[in-house]
DNA sequence: GCGTATTATGAAAACGTTTTCATGAAATCG
DNA sequence: CGATTTCATGAAAACGTTTTCATAATACGC
């Protein structure tokens, strides 16, 4: 019933390789050899089929290649916030990692929930994608394990090495320690840390990090300095008047991403406090506003373009079988106009 | 080659629906049949068939299934840029709109090029996607009315209604007028605009709107005023150089997106201006992050997450032959604060 | 209990490619 | 110039489903 409602409304679309071949009087597996270059065939019959083809407007259906081939030229990727700057620079990466590959990705998102992501990568599987990108996964490496079975994975913030599963980590603690040292470093004591939700692995290595910068200076942690968010700016706020209801006393905050700055941020406005005069400011990630806020955000500069482009290169090499090798830019601090020194 | 070194790699794979036949002694009719629900069959064979699918991890292979039912079960989606917060929300709506219908979505971009983005249409019709969704897009009407002679398309800022192409147009004019009357209402007589790219359809008309409410309320208005940015963070910054070079006195400006107001924003903190202060500041769009800029922004909200869903419904709507009624919510100011009466 | 309507089922064709295999023509060799 | 290798080409099988069609079995009507 829809097939056939389809054939009314796109009656002119379907020419296809046999067309062709009637159409230039050759068969159908000369049209696939002159498209494929898989074998030659004579200059007369090549320039009637190319005549051909033009003149009706042929393009091969990539769904009976894919069938015949096995492959879908697909890869998948699975983000868990689909508008989110972070996903965002990812999936730019991963965009340009494609790009004239002939592959094209298919995103979804697992909505930081590991039954949604199971349930996305195996509707991805059943659509038979080449391989898959996860990013910032909640399922656990063994469950990526059993999915690098059926099609190879790349995935971020894991430590596997397998023939068909490569993780990439991101040294969150120490970038969590560069950004807490370089406040250190400034002259501030009392570091204030909004965190990320606690059982989240990159949230739980970049308070490591916050910790040991101050242990290693020497200054004593204090707990109610600590607050926990959940990556977004609405949490940042939160945390900030959190701060100030318990009196606590602080001279810079630490966030574990940029999202939560901007929340702190608007917290602090809303108290009169100013950034970096009365307060400085660090956050974690470098998305792509953090340049252009007033004023622009000192932040712990994540690769994230980087990552989404090198996954997506190791996965294509893992897809035709070539080893590539790739090496992760590290994480760097990236000084702004939101810290400075304590008077 | 690469079907070899396939089979080695993921050997464990491929159960067909021939193979759950004979496992379960039944033709590869009957297994389809209980799979889809066409026909009925004898319970004993459902249980036989079941367990066997079961048992052998059996799911249909898609590109098989697409190849015979000519559906893809997929959606193009061609947006201009992929990490932007507007496309992201937008994007957003379009997978609330296709949760649960069984299609995914393949997501390109044209880069704000016209040909370019031809292009990318070109790769989802050879892809054999349902249907596009053309969010943004710089090709001429025309254009779009042929492609959609091959698949259905919707697309946002146009004025289509064709049987396989609907265009969806927000009133930018509109927005406009309502963004600048309110800070004609504060008081303010001497307002900036930092327009959009001259070429760009959406910024003309939110020009439109700008000079409206201008003439309307008797002001004269003052092309030195007027600068062209790129819808860009960088171009906002740039844009309010250059009207404090040229001495412009201005107690207000309007941005004809929150990109742009966020660049400005930053342009004037470097001066040392505050918002809403000195100068009041309204934006266009309402994209996620300016509920949290210090201090919030005032802007146009844009129903950006439902263009995306209604444009997905009407999408699915034609591809299922069901005419679906659905209506764009309307341009709505929302005031925030970064706007003031002039004192 | 006989003819007819209904039902469950399987065989086979179809979707549009790619690839293997066979074959006849052309080219090469002694 | 006959034997053999190379070459271009087409026929047919294959990929994994869905669907049409035929058929055997069952149920129904009288």
């Amino acid at each position: 019933m829809a097939q056939q409602r389809d054939e009314e409304q796109y009656a002119a679309s379907a020419a296809t390789l046999m067309d062709v071949a009637r159409a230039a009087n050759v068969s159908a597996s000369t049209v696939s050899r002159i498209l494929n270059g898989t074998a030659k065939v004579s200059e007369a019959k090549r320039l009637k089929v190319l005549e051909a083809i033009e003149k009706m407007h042929f393009t091969p259906n990539q769904m009976a290649q894919n069938l015949k081939s096995g492959h879908s030229m697909t890869i998948g990727i699975v983000v868990q916030d689909i508008s989110s700057p972070f996903f965002d620079e990812a999936l730019r990466g991963v965009d340009d990692g494609l790009k004239d590959t002939g592959y094209t990705s298919v995103v979804v998102s697992g909505h930081w929930n590991a039954a949604e992501e199971e349930d996305r990568i195996r509707l991805l599987l059943a659509r038979k994608v080449d391989g898959i990108i996860l990013l910032s996964g909640r399922i656990s490496d063994e469950a990526v394990l059993r999915f690098s079975h059926r099609r190879p994975i790349v995935s971020t913030g894991r430590d596997i090495h397998t023939k068909n599963a490569i993780g990439f980590k991101i040294d969150n603690e120490y970038g969590a320690f560069i950004a807490v040292n370089h406040l250190i470093e400034l002259g501030h004591r009392r570091i204030a840390f909004v965190s990320g939700p606690a059982n989240n692995a990159d949230a739980c290595e970049r308070l490591n990090g916050y910790l040991r910068a101050l242990t290693e200076a020497g200054i004593e942690v204090d707990q109610q300095l600590i607050v926990e968010g959940d990556f977004h700016e609405a949490y940042g706020l939160m945390a900030v008047n959190q701060l100030f209801e318990t009196r606590q006393q602080f001279t810079a905050i630490f966030t574990a991403n940029d999202l939560s700055a901007n929340g702190v941020r608007l917290g602090l406005y809303r108290r009169g406090i100013r950034v970096p005069d009365d307060i400085s400011l660090v956050g974690f990630d470098d998305i792509p506003g953090s340049t252009y806020t007033a004023p622009p955000l000192t932040t712990v500069r994540q690769p994230i373009y980087d990552i989404g482009r090198i996954a997506t290169e190791a996965l294509l090499g893992i897809i035709n079988g070539i080893r590539t090798e790739w090496e992760v830019p590290p994480l760097k601090l990236v000084v702004r106009e939101t810290t400075r020194p304590l008077r």
